[in-house]
DNA sequence: GGAGTTGTTCCGCC
DNA sequence: AGGCGGAACAACTC
């Protein structure tokens, strides 16, 4: 599940190995997952183009190539992307594979094919959705506890629901959304209104605090994820409360619980987070 | 072998 | 109008 530590992890494992190289060929053995092409205009728009700088926003990766257009990646669940020679077998799941300079290739493998690829100009990155309506990076200048506390208070649903909106703040996902209200002490089923302001601050902070940690891990690898060189990541050492059910809280000894919250697994502590 | 897994979008409802 | 909640998607694991 690439979040925003792990999308951020595999930016940095990947700039320093392939910005400045050329896309000499692409191989597309599934169409299905590039959204503004056919497989053959993709190939014959992104043969021959240089990736520049990689950046990330949200969970987005955002690859500048010297045509000016954006090879724009979103991993969803189970995407990969990975760094390899002609030497490695093709694994299954393999759906592009780009090769670069020096007989260095980079493979998009999506066990799910829930991945999105689009190969867009500046100025046409807001026709996708879910980019356009992207908040604030939680780690960036913008997002400041005001602004935090206006959105947060603002809204009714419950608080881990509000956290994994995008539009609120951009990056955080299902694991990363229950450690960060297990720092805070918050239950997750909280309406977002009820939260008083030394709740959202300590929720602000540790929001900041859960997601560096996580990329100073490197990420957290519970089943798929790896970053660009193909490691795994650290972080679900250090994990509170996901896949944590049934085991003592390292707080204050209450047993984990998970329950169903909006659709999706969430791991809390009963005994602490109020 | 049916349920569980989750990021995002869509849709009906209030 | 717009937020909320739930369903749907997909393919693998357990």
């Amino acid at each position: 599940m690439p979040e925003l530590p792990e999308v951020e992890t595999v930016k940095r494992t990947l700039a320093p190995r392939i910005e400045g190289l050329k896309i000499k060929k692409c191989s597309v053995y599934y169409e299905g997952s590039i959204k503004t092409h056919s497989s053959d205009t993709f190939r014959k728009e992104i043969e021959g183009a240089v990736i520049k700088k990689i950046e990330r926003r949200g969970k987005f990766l955002k690859f500048f190539l010297n045509t000016g257009k954006i090879l724009l990646i979103h991993l969803r669940m189970t995407g990969n992307l990975i760094l390899a020679t002609e030497d490695d077998p093709v694994t299954k799941h393999t759906h592009i594979i780009f090769y670069l300079d020096g007989g260095l290739q980079l493979r998009f493998i999506d066990i799910r094919k829930f991945g999105t690829i689009y190969l867009l100009l500046p100025e046409e990155l807001d026709r996708v959705h879910g980019y356009a309506i992207l908040g604030p990076e939680p780690l960036g200048s913008d997002f400041t506890l005001e602004y935090f506390k206006e959105k947060v208070k603002k809204r009714d649903k419950n608080i881990k629901t509000l956290l994994l909106d995008q539009d609120v703040v951009a990056g955080i996902g299902n694991i990363y959304a229950d450690e960060i209200l297990h720092a805070a002490r918050i239950n997750p089923s909280r309406r977002a209104r009820s939260l008083n302001d030394d709740e959202l601050k300590k929720l602000y902070d540790s929001i900041k605090k859960e997601l560096t940690k996580g990329i100073a891990n490197k990420g957290t690898s519970f089943r798929n994820y790896v970053d660009g060189e193909g490691s795994r990541g650290n972080n679900q050492d250090f994990l509170h409360v996901y896949k944590k059910e049934g085991t003592n809280c390292s707080r204050c000894g209450t047993t984990i619980v998970r329950e169903k919250l909006g659709g999706r697994g969430c791991r809390y502590c009963p005994g602490c987070q109020k």
